[in-house]
DNA sequence: CTCCGACTATGACAGCTGTCATAGTCGGAT
DNA sequence: ATCCGACTATGACAGCTGTCATAGTCGGAG
């Protein structure tokens, strides 16, 4: 868990992550970066010849498939899994996260799009495939749950609004009301 | 409608939201605010001698507003409301709009949350309050539908929360299924 | 040893940011 | 006519941004 025992641009990366979700892409410096990461400024350009936009693009793709493991961990510690218990584990992740952080770091997916959807093509495209890949293993444990493929994709995404949009709003009134409030009300809908 | 029939100042706030909706608070420069508003850059410190923070809290003050008005238009206009009407009423502005716009601009209040919950205190709470303002009316329609006032709170948050995130994910992927999706989902949740 | 590739170090660059100081231009009231 | 306040114009400022050029270190293979 400590930064210390990543390589050097791995280190990079998740601090690129970590600092996005404070201040968005705009607010990221590529020098803070680096010294959150305690790595060396030259290797910038050594390991990320894209510049930047590779190194965002990178974080959110770690950010998408750290999320994806994370929903794997809650799916196969269940004993009675239902749909509205995941989105409850999923839910409550990052209701603790906020609060333990001071609602200062919400979701870096969110923050590329904001701020980079119209502006930059290949960010915007990482952010749409992080999406993607946190949406799927939800996807997939529905289905395991009995529903048709179809209807489980359907109940990802709404999953996956209704997390971001309280994330948003919890992070807006620094409360996690919100959080707590779309687990509870989206748990009919998700196990009907 | 045209910039030019508003007063210079109401010009720069609302170049200033739709700069902000576009890339965020990061990517919003005041110099091209000024260019856009078509107004005298001088006249940013003479009305706004807050600076960038007093600019943009208005501008999310505006578009709480702006929004607000927006679904009281709608309200007025339904001849039997139901929430999920007003909310897929609602939904429908944003979907409209954002396929209008090539995805290029989303909510001036995420882009806020998202660049500045945790580096500007004046801006998260500007954001915290055009939140409100927002919500309010939808709550006071859900009441006058019938729901308890308690009620009423939550769903006018739970509605918030999903159209929030379906407009952040159908800019990641250029798609405003997402946003279809849980108006329809929504629906029988909100009616209940 | 020698050489080479991987990695690091550092300084410079143009461009942009928000902010401020200073001066200027008006229109209208006295 | 003169004075004042509202508004505008412009240039400068330090600070930061991402990117690049150049040189350096170091470890291991030949």
């Amino acid at each position: 868990m400590s930064a210390d025992t990543r390589a050097p641009r791995e280190r990079m990366v998740y601090a690129a992550a970590q600092h996005l979700r404070r201040a968005g892409v705009g607010g990221t410096g590529l020098r803070q970066v680096v010294v959150d990461a305690d790595a060396p400024r030259g290797s910038l350009q050594h390991y990320f010849p894209g510049g930047k936009d590779q190194l965002v693009a990178e974080a959110l793709d770690w950010s998408g498939t750290w999320a994806a493991a994370r929903v794997e961990e809650h799916v196969s510690r269940m004993r009675r899994p239902t749909p509205s218990r995941l989105f409850k584990a999923v839910v409550g992740d990052w209701a603790a996260d906020l609060e333990a952080r001071e609602f200062a770091r919400g979701c870096p997916v969110a923050a590329a799009v904001v701020d980079c959807a119209d502006t930059n093509e290949t960010v915007r495209h990482a952010a749409e495939t992080a999406l993607e890949t946190w949406r799927r293993p939800i996807t997939d444990a529905l289905v395991a749950m009995g529903r048709p493929r179809r209807r489980a994709e359907s109940l990802s995404t709404l999953m996956l609004c209704a997390l971001e949009g309280a994330i948003l709003l919890s992070r807006a009134g620094r409360d996690t009301a919100p959080l707590r409030l779309v687990a509870r009300e989206l748990a009919p809908v998700l196990d009907a």
